[in-house]
DNA sequence: TCTCAGCGTTGGATCGTTCAAAAGACACTA
DNA sequence: TAGTGTCTTTTGAACGATCCAACGCTGAGA
């Protein structure tokens, strides 16, 4: 029956792989085999080691493995302050975590400063060989951390496209341009021709950019007009995002895509300082599907990501980097998907 | 001027204690002792030997410093999937990080399988000797981890009380009762009399009856009735939530205290069925201040915690637990701040 | 008959750091 | 001059794992 090291060892410190191998009458070198390449060994003595292992409750040391392979198995995630995260930051650590760890790695989290993420803590963190790659997330046009990380070998994955200039490196995106062209898609099935998009300002966000693009192409396939309906706010200000949507409704818009649940929200305190209902006035659909978005009244309508499958594709690729440094970089394009709820259901052939 | 190790190592490989050591013309330990015991070495000793690690980059490895050590620097956080998470996750992970970084340690993200966190992680990152200590968040009643870690010696420290039995180790919390309490306070004073309270099934969950006694113990105070002005919705189910309000606004209630923004926006959408408009028929407030509370409309007056406090204490905590592990528990209590918004502010006196 | 590759296992060196203790330098006293 | 003490630096040995080059033996191929 296994037993945890904490019992066996109680008085004698850790179980190593030396008391393992003196009690199974084997050197340390067969009890290393046994564990990292079974094959190695015969049979019998492979069962006999391992069942040692059992009865003391053996686990090696990650510090001397990291110390003598030079691989630490943790990933370095550099968190950002609250107001560049996103809504579902929760989900997305949690997806790379498991699925990192599914692999024997886990996440080390650091803490970027605010102002956007710097180099000094992914410097620190190499250089003292704490990490063996890097997920990096919020990679924005002129972001330095690509092009540095590439230089120095150092092996990473973005979520998130790299913007600027060539691409570097591999990454995971979400085609966000194949959401909002879906939920043009959707708003046009029910009827809508006045569809307007509420974004951020032109060029501020590279995904804002897709996001927008995705509209106008759906909009151009169905002969529908995109001049003036196109709104601009900035990135954190909801008054802001409020007055863009202003424009947008005198134009006559009876449907509004937006580039963000947040966006959305300031659409529909528009619609309310108006007097319209979202949802039944005008139709809404955000980006993003945060929490909250069911939970609005009218439920949001929203575009989610693949949150599970970006963990996984982007654990997948950097392990893959690791493994052959000089592959050609792999590029994932992950489709979102359009979550309808009552902000965008109402028909408006049916008239309602 | 210092050179980072990348240029210096570029071909060799890292740069170690031993090569710096000779390039400045003293043994590795004087290096050592230059960067851990500098009190120990001659000014013009230490001033060389520091001059040489800044030319040469060097950084000690962390790896080795562990295995010698026995100590990684790591704290361990058990991250859940998202239903189990709440809205200020991502600032309360930067807080933390930050506070730990100052320390010099850093956070180590686990998964923790869904349908609440097991032992299983903990005692796996344990027996590697891969973390210090933990710290652990969303801590109901029967949770095992306190009592498991308290017998295995492990540093923790709690972000939530130990509800169940007598309190075991150091934590730290937001005192939700007080929240309620300023929160109901602010209604007297607009005027208010029959406040309702919107929580969770009572004993489902311990924060939730905390925060449920705050409104009690005020509304007492001022000698207002509490009976039939309590709902209970379920944790995560918004239906429930919207069902729950109705009895309280059939009751008379002029304002509502919700345990949390979303069942404060499940009061919203009920509001809303009615006809009624928050805050200016009824008043609302909400508890966490999650992101979304000032993008509704009307802005949601909620409760906020104060997170960089939390990370910065949970921290201060673990680091002394671990300095003395007899020493006796020390249990910090914050105040929550009430951030007044639209949702609360009409004075029901003036008529409105 | 001789060579040699392969079998499963072992001993020894090594990763980069810190700890414990010894050694050297130097001044001061007897 | 030898002895004592203080201050500074060095030496040698861990810490716990993995990598490399053997070990002695067997059977196949020349």
């Amino acid at each position: 029956m296994p037993r945890s090291s904490t019992s066996s060892s109680a008085k004698s410190g850790p179980v190593t792989l030396a008391m393992v191998a003196r009690r199974a009458g084997v050197s340390s070198q067969t009890v290393s085999n046994a564990i990292n390449s079974p094959d190695l060994l015969r049979p019998e003595t492979l069962e006999r080691v391992r069942r040692v292992i059992d009865e003391m409750g053996y686990r090696p040391s990650r510090a001397a493995q990291t110390l003598r392979t030079r691989s630490s198995k943790l990933i370095g995630y550099g968190i950002q302050p609250a107001a560049f995260s996103y809504p579902v930051l929760d989900r997305f650590l949690h997806a790379v975590s498991q699925a990192a760890e599914e692999a024997g790695y886990r996440i080390l989290l650091f803490a970027c400063p605010p102002g956007g993420p710097t180099l000094e803590g992914y410097e620190e963190l190499l250089d003292q060989h704490e990490v063996d790659g890097f997920v990096l997330s919020g990679t924005e046009r002129g972001d330095p951390r690509q092009a540095w990380l590439t230089k120095r070998g150092v092996p990473f994955v973005g979520f998130g496209r790299t913007w600027s200039g060539r691409p570097i490196g591999d990454w995971v995106d979400v085609d966000g341009a194949s959401g909002t062209d879906a939920a043009v898609e959707h708003l046009v099935a029910l009827g809508h021709r006045k569809i307007a998009f509420l974004g951020w300002e032109r060029g501020s966000s590279s995904a804002g950019d897709d996001r927008a693009e995705g509209w106008r192409r759906a909009m151009r396939r169905h002969g529908l007009p995109t001049r003036g309906r196109r709104g601009q706010s900035s990135v954190n200000d909801s008054d802001v995002a409020r007055a863009a949507v202003k424009p947008l409704l005198d134009g006559g818009a009876t449907a509004v895509v937006a580039a963000s649940d947040m966006l959305a929200l300031g659409c529909y305190q528009t619609l309310r300082e108006r007097g319209q209902t979202p949802g039944r006035d005008v139709a809404v659909i955000g980006f993003d599907d945060s929490p909250t978005a069911e939970l609005l009244s009218p439920a949001l309508s929203s575009i989610a990501q693949p949150l599970e499958a970006i963990g996984r594709e982007c654990v997948r690729l950097l392990l893959a980097r690791m493994a052959a440094p000089d592959a050609p970089p792999e590029r994932i394009l992950l489709e979102p998907s359009l979550v309808v709820r009552d902000s965008a259901t109402a028909s408006l052939i049916a008239g309602g």
